[in-house]
DNA sequence: AGATTATAGC
């Protein structure tokens, strides 16, 4: 030690010690050879020392038992300077425990010492950082006490605390009043909008000044992203091109996020408003307002927020029905996802845990969980977050005996599993039919991590237990549930009764959830489905002219496939599509050849108040049966076709799908309303069971 | 003597 004592306590002395401190002690027991090294020579006493010390150990890029240890040495001193308090005050305002700087600087007041233009930056951070609006004010008066409010960097920062607390007020009035406002100050203001939804004014901030940088850009765009303005965002970043920026990691991480987030956009407004709807099970109540067929749009259009009036070939339907119009986003969006990584890889960018982890969950969420796998398997290190997208992707595609050996592959590298991560698992296990292993890993959440399993936990295992036919188990756990079930829960047993139709306990969760969500349309349906299946046919009755008289109204049924970068959209028994006779004539085709593969028309699932002829003929012109027509006469075989569709896939559908694939060599890759379905030699990914 | 503000994966 004695060796290379000196030249560390030079180091000490040189002008950027932290660096060569970083070499020399890398690790926490280095350190503290050094600090034991300093008490030794008595040179702790030394304040400048001591506080280069303190400094090394602040650094962020340090966990916080280096923080601890700041502290210790803080403690031991005497006459601790601003400095050391300043660096205490930084190092705490970007720990998990923040409001330790607030409490260091009513302590250096109480030595008698005066913050300076140093202190207030982090200490405003740290009110940020706790959401302490009241503690905010307070730091303010003090900035305001000692004079300081017109320096810069104290500015931005105090503006930057009042966007993040969403009073752009009060951020306006100081950055109103700043004489040398930089990108900085108006990056802030740009992100303080955005976080209110004022996207617009964010926009027109942007426009406006001088000069930005990449954090502006990308604050822009994924403020865009975050407001769900897609199509704005799109635009933003051909902008960016266009001007000639070289867009950085960060800058990515929000386009990619942004395509994710589309994608994610629409599986929501599908489930929030087509919960329970099935093609077959929701016929026979009538539809009110037209449907159209199908639209044409470029791919410049592709994505575009809800509720807007959109290009011809549109009708009223489009407003009516927010859901579609984002679908069409989606289906772009595995496209726009691809540009985004090709631009990543063509830039020589950094693939990082962030942009990586990014990565693996835009391009499982897109459907092409091979390409997610491949992005995670080259990822330089991994965290729990970027393990658990992973399983979480393959969860979403069935992939549960994969999940699970990731999950455990996860747990031996010593990462410990999150909440989310058990939500992932779980998902995969129930989509998979993993009873037991589901059961034991929701055991362990308690038992193993001592972590208190959430609302979204007990309803992954009433879906693991519910889709696997355990029903009057199903139904036992949620009635014992230490915690209130919601809607979704008493959701999940109802889905499950009606897959296993069983109308004894469907009847008791359609009870509670009709009272939980009267005006949940879908809940109507489906008892009254399962009535109609168990031939309580007055019944059935009772709860079609009940949804009548809420208005309910059935969200059509449809199915997106993208050909030749336009998206066709296809509804059920579709008449409109320009090409319709041709794509009948090759489902006929189709039929014919998978029927003498050995496929025979299911009508198991259909209606209840059409005879058996009209019955087939309403399912074979279910919307996907459509659209993988189209998709079969558009392509050659070999050629994966995508096809999203918003509700669940049918039994029927998911049979001849099966053919198809082998009959024509083709592999289909379906999203429905809950997961991707990977159709390729006649089976499917999800192994029959969804 | 020294250093600081705005950004990304759930």
């Amino acid at each position: 030690m004695s060796g290379i004592s000196s030249p560390i306590l030079t180091t000490l002395r040189l002008k950027n010690p932290k660096l060569l401190l970083l070499e020399f002690c890398s690790c926490l027991s280095h350190l503290k050879i050094i600090h034991g090294h300093m008490i030794r020579t008595h040179s702790i006493t030394d304040v400048f020392s001591a506080s280069r010390l303190i400094a090394f150990c602040i650094n962020p890029t340090f966990q916080s038992n280096l923080l601890t240890y700041a502290f210790s040495i803080f403690s031991q001193l005497e006459n601790p300077n601003l400095f050391i308090y300043n660096a205490l005050i930084q190092g705490f305002s970007a720990s998990e425990n923040p409001s330790q700087s607030l409490h260091f600087y009513t302590q250096l007041q109480s030595q008698g010492l005066f913050p300076d233009n140093i202190t207030f930056p982090f200490l405003v951070k740290a009110c940020t950082k706790l959401v302490s609006v009241y503690m905010g004010i307070q730091v303010h008066a003090q900035i305001i006490k000692h004079g300081l409010l017109n320096d810069v960097y104290v500015q931005n920062s105090v503006v930057h605390m009042y966007a993040t607390f969403g009073d752009m007020k009060a951020a306006r009035n100081i950055f109103r009043r700043m004489h040398r406002s930089n990108v900085v100050s108006w990056t802030s203001m740009i992100a303080g909008y955005s976080k209110c939804g004022d996207v617009k004014s964010a926009r027109k901030l942007f426009d406006k000044m001088p000069e930005k940088n990449l954090v502006t850009w990308s604050i822009m765009i994924s403020g865009y992203a975050k407001n769900s303005r897609f199509d704005k965002a799109v635009e933003l970043f051909q902008v960016l091109q266009s001007e000639g920026v070289r867009a950085n990691e960060t800058v990515m991480v929000s386009v990619i996020s942004m395509v994710k987030m589309s994608m994610k956009a629409v599986m929501k407004e599908m489930n929030q408003c087509n919960q329970d709807w099935d093609d077959g099970n929701a016929a026979g109540i009538t539809v009110t307002g037209a449907v159209d067929s199908c639209s044409w749009r470029g791919r410049g259009r592709a994505v575009r927020g809800r509720g807007r009036a959109v290009g011809r070939g549109d009708t009223d339907s489009w407003s009516t029905y927010p859901p579609i119009i984002s679908s069409c986003a989606h289906l772009g969006a595995l496209e726009l996802g691809e540009k985004a990584h090709e631009y990543v890889e063509r830039n020589n960018l950094d693939v990082n845990l962030i942009l990586g982890t990014a990565l693996v969950d835009m391009y499982a969420r897109c459907g092409c969980i091979e390409k997610a796998i491949r992005v995670f398997e080259g990822l330089p290190e991994r965290d729990t977050l970027s393990w658990t997208s992973l399983i979480a992707g393959l969860a979403l595609h069935g992939y549960a005996e994969m999940a699970l050996k990731y999950f455990e592959e996860m747990v031996n590298t010593g990462l410990t599993p999150r909440d989310i991560t058990f939500t992932a698992i779980l998902s995969a296990c129930s989509h998979g039919g993993l009873v037991e292993k589901g059961l034991e890993i929701f055991e362990s959440i308690k038992i193993d991590y001592g972590i208190q399993p959430r609302l979204e936990h007990y309803g992954c295992v009433v879906d693991l237990l519910g889709r696997a036919g355990k029903l009057a188990e199903a139904e036992k756990f949620v009635l014992n549930m230490p915690i209130e079930p919601n809607a979704p829960i008493w959701g999940a047993l109802l889905g499950a009764c009606r897959i296993h139709k069983n109308a004894e306990i469907a009847e008791r969760a359609g009870k509670v959830l009709i009272q939980l969500l009267p005006e949940h349309s879908g809940y109507y349906v489906l008892l009254s489905n399962i009535y109609a299946r168990t031939n309580k046919w007055e019944t059935a009755e009772n709860m079609r002219n009940m949804m009548k008289l809420k208005g309910v109204k059935k969200p059509p049924g449809y199915s997106l496939i993208v050909m030749e970068g336009k998206v066709h959209r296809f509804t059920m028994g579709d008449k409109l599509h320009p090409e319709i006779e041709k794509i009948e004539r090759m489902w006929e085709e189709i039929l014919r050849k998978i029927r003498l593969a050995g496929y025979s028309g299911n009508t198991a699932d259909a209606l209840f108040d059409i005879d058996e002829e009209e019955k087939e003929n309403a399912l074979y012109r279910h919307s996907e049966k459509l659209a993988i027509a189209f998709g079969i006469m558009k392509t050659k075989a070999g050629t994966p076709i995508r096809i999203v569709k918003n509700l669940r896939v049918c039994e029927d559908c998911h049979t001849a799908t099966k053919f198809i694939s082998k009959v024509f060599q083709q592999e289909l890759i379906v999203r429905d309303r809950n997961r991707f379905h990977h159709f390729k030699e006649g089976g499917c990914s999800c192994m029959d069971y969804w």
